[in-house]
DNA sequence: CTGCATCCTCATGGATACTG
DNA sequence: CAGTATCCATGAGGATGCAG
């Protein structure tokens, strides 16, 4: 069952849950957790390729070309980063020219769900934090 | 209303909700404003430091202890940028000695629901996330 | 107590060239 | 096509010292 679809059914997710979180957060052993998954999800491209794979497979250079400000370089990186962490799953096909086909796990998969809740989150208020930055750069204009 | 409660009425989130996700994701507008909420909330410290707020208003010493790891610098920095974005107000009492108090905004209240979200899934499958960490690991030194 | 300025280190990440 | 290797620029972030 997904985090979300959990959270409906309990329906007190905040009371309980939420605390819960938060001293978690505090504490060291689940803080940890939780930093290096936002590590994770927070670095530059991490999001992007899980996005582009949540369509379904695709291969090494369709990949790129999807998010194409990404360099070669990176692409590997992030790949090799997610099939590590048992996000992404590697598919050699040994042929002339070699062909790598690159899919999200089940793992994988069940983290576009939250990344999306993000993504709701960022789009429902990007207008807002783009307000409250012109103001605050305005203001500090006026204090300089 | 927030994203989790909107999504709970809606049921049908995955369907309709996903792939509008996804193509914002590619585009250039959308992505831009989802990508800057992600390296703010993917950063080191800035989530760190709204959950600490989400329980109530706390003092800048308040933050350091609680956060402890962090450097002076760094909790500075950190606060500024929320505030900038306007997800945390600062309230300056000029005392001596002086006191500042920081507190979440109703936009950054609205931000600890999406990334409590990451976090049930960080404490979920942050067993399996290291268990598949070790194995692609075992299976690197066998290659080499 | 709160915060800015400076210095220094190191990780991130781009550009480029080369390989199977 | 799918990488690896190398060099290099930039910025994040810690340590320290000073100021209001």
């Amino acid at each position: 069952m997904d985090t979300v679809t959990r959270i409906a059914q309990e329906g007190t997710f905040l009371s309980d849950r939420n605390t819960a979180v938060t001293m978690h957060v505090d504490g060291p052993p689940q803080c940890r957790a939780v930093n290096d998954v936002l590590s994770r999800v927070g670095d530059k491209w991490s999001v992007r390729v899980v996005m582009a794979l949540a369509q379904g497979s695709k291969r090494f250079n369709e990949l790129r070309r999807e998010i194409d400000t990404i360099s070669q370089r990176m692409l590997t990186r992030t790949l090799r980063a997610l099939e590590r962490d048992g996000l992404v799953s590697r598919m050699v096909t040994p042929s002339v020219p070699p062909r790598v086909d690159y899919e999200l796990t089940p793992l994988g998969e069940s983290l576009t769900d939250p990344v999306a809740q993000l993504g709701y989150w960022a789009m429902d208020n990007i207008a807002a934090i783009e307000q409250a930055r012109a103001d605050f750069d305005a203001a500090e204009h006026d204090g300089i």
